[in-house]
DNA sequence: GTGGTCTAGACCACT
DNA sequence: GTGGTCTAGACCACG
């Protein structure tokens, strides 16, 4: 469990949270039913206000990737939960769309895009294989 | 030059501008050193505030993006510029590994992606032919 | 922390408070991740519109002088940045050359200009000595 | 008589032209009561609007570079006028002291500056050869 | 008519 | 409490 939390990106604190702990989950490195630290644990591990990570953990629970239980603490959920939500899926085109202009303007090929998408799948990948 | 701002998104509206004029540019639709309408046409046509037009253009000037010549308007710039910043590369390679992540919780498949970054790159080629 | 904000100069307000900020920091008066005065505090400090200070203080943060810290403040970068920007470089030149110009006309000699300069960098180098 | 005028410079219009105008004679390429072209001449040779010029023009009589005769034309004044007033004295101070800070953020070494100085006296110098 | 600057005042997200 | 965004309205320099 090592978070990397930058303060001084404008991603939010408990964006970051967010985005690690999916990450995590997706490449395998926590498993379902995985336990994970604690509001207060986490937070004087990465020194951050407990509010901060409560915040990330709620948004993480409503998103289904873990789940809390009472007394017990905070576990990974035992499914990847996929959305298929259609709102979601649109805003992740408009949000593609976007990243091909700028890299458009930050003079970043196509194939450096196709490349990179490939290496993060075979990240993924790794955990389809110890399944 | 049409703008689609939607003040329930929460993209800051001066970044939709920003993001459209570049989107424009980079497809074709707007030419170099074709004029770009006054802040105050531009805020009343999408209803909004002539400082939110004008922060917005400022911004695409810092980008090198427009021109602005002092009591005449402000033009799109001659040729588009890479700027070949590593920073700025590295940004948007880690914007596209938390999409891809994304994707694979909203249940979206790798072959979907690179369908979709073709598809937004014959929109940007189409600029090409016609020259 | 005193500023010197003259609303009578023709130089704008945000960009006096730009000049001031840069001087504190190369000449040391300002440390490295030393917090600044929140925007708040900094424009009922010198009787400015809080917006003005903001403005100061994002384009500080784009030339990567000062790092903003959501919900903390803004506090110094840790290392001065050198841009060494070609364009940049030549812009100080043509300014350079304009003001020897303006000093042939001032009947200001050129030992005045090679002195002041001296003075300037020992004010810098101050700096320099104490590390 | 070659302008160098873009309107894509911050620098207004009209300043550029005094600018430029001060440069010829401050080097001798102007000589003292050579004819300047006149107002709609230079408005139309340069493709700008005649009361831009014509500002110029005033703000250089008002600094007793040019002198204008009824029914003759405009003139390079016999000799450079120097001021000699510490208001621009200290004016022309205060930008050296942010040029320098400038330079030391942008990455010139004092050296540079100093150099440059020299070079810029030297194309000053060779007008007081001729003389 | 053009953009640039500034003020006053409001609301919001983040910590 | 922190900065970020937006509105409304004003004044100014420039062309």
């Amino acid at each position: 469990m090592y978070f990397n939390i930058d303060p001084k990106k404008n991603v939010p604190l408990y964006e970051q949270i967010i985005q690690q702990v999916k990450e995590m989950v997706a490449k395998g490195i926590l498993q379902p039913n995985e336990k994970l630290p604690s509001v207060r644990e986490l937070s004087s591990q990465i020194v951050i206000n407990p509010n901060t990570v409560s915040k990330a953990y709620q948004e993480l629970e409503r998103q289904e990737v873990i789940v809390t239980i009472r007394g017990r603490g905070t576990f990974i959920n035992d499914a990847v939960v996929q959305s298929n939500d259609p709102k979601k899926t649109e805003a992740i085109r408009e949000a593609l769309s976007q990243l091909v202009i700028d890299s458009h303007y930050a003079g970043i090929e196509k194939q450096t895009l196709l490349k990179w998408i490939e290496n993060f799948y075979t990240d993924l990948g790794g955990k389809n294989d110890e399944r």
